[in-house]
DNA sequence: CGGTTGATTCACT
DNA sequence: GTGAATCAACCGA
């Protein structure tokens, strides 16, 4: 049988491939080194009828055409001057996504703290901070499938999380779907946007056991 | 072609 | 917690 890195975005619902995609690793290959860090918090977009959704109503405009390409499709867009990273989900012509919004950093620290110097976790714990720390500053690999260039997501995880915590999606404050729980997040992991520390897990970081020293 | 708008972040209080 | 910066993209004229 025939396995493509796209397999994993399709064949079930967008919500469950994003709660899914916690604990798979990022990995970003540059001249100057590999970045690479464990996805603690992604959100699920689901299309035309989602009111949060860049497709909401069917809207298909050259910004926004990579999410209507195939399963494992980049989409990256940029809001506010900051860049963000989005995987396409479902066949194509179906207009789903994830929005990656937070990475505990494993491979690269350094080379990520050249691109944004920032003590952790601020580092990386925003879509728009892992961008700019993985020095992810263009759109040149929008419309790109995963694994064809220099980015790429673990087909399966490599780390396992605790315990998974649904919420309501942020930034989504009006629309009818704004309450919806799609954003998923590893519970008591750092890296994700705007935790408390009092809810940080400081031994494991939210995962069932320690990373593998390597 | 100009006004408006965010799937955000940061510096303040 | 609140306000402001910031800019590509959208939309109506």
């Amino acid at each position: 049988m025939t396995t493509t890195l796209g397999a994993f975005y399709t064949g079930r619902p967008t919500e469950e491939i994003t709660r899914d995609l916690l604990g798979h690793e990022l990995i970003y290959t540059t001249p100057a080194g590999t970045m690479s860090g464990w996805i603690v918090e992604a959100e699920a977009y689901l299309g035309e009828q989602d009111t949060a959704a860049h497709a909401f109503n069917g809207r298909h405009t050259a910004a926004n055409a990579a999410l209507y390409d195939a399963p494992g499709t980049i989409y990256i867009y940029v809001l506010r001057g900051y860049y963000m990273l989005d995987v396409a989900t479902q066949a194509a012509g179906t207009p789903q996504g994830i929005l990656i919004r937070g990475i505990e950093p494993h491979q690269g620290l350094d080379l990520m703290r050249q691109h944004r110097d920032k003590a952790v976790p601020e580092i990386t714990n925003g879509p728009g901070k892992l961008t700019a720390a993985l020095g992810l500053q263009s759109k040149a690999l929008n419309r790109t499938m995963l694994g064809a260039q220099n980015l790429t997501i673990t087909p399966t995880a490599t780390r396992q999380p605790r315990q998974v915590v649904a919420t309501a999606r942020v930034g989504v404050s009006d629309g009818s779907w704004h309450d919806r729980p799609l954003r998923y997040v590893v519970a008591g992991n750092p890296y994700v946007s705007a935790s408390r520390k009092r809810d940080w897990d400081r031994v494991n970081h939210g995962w069932v056991a320690p990373a593998k020293i390597d």
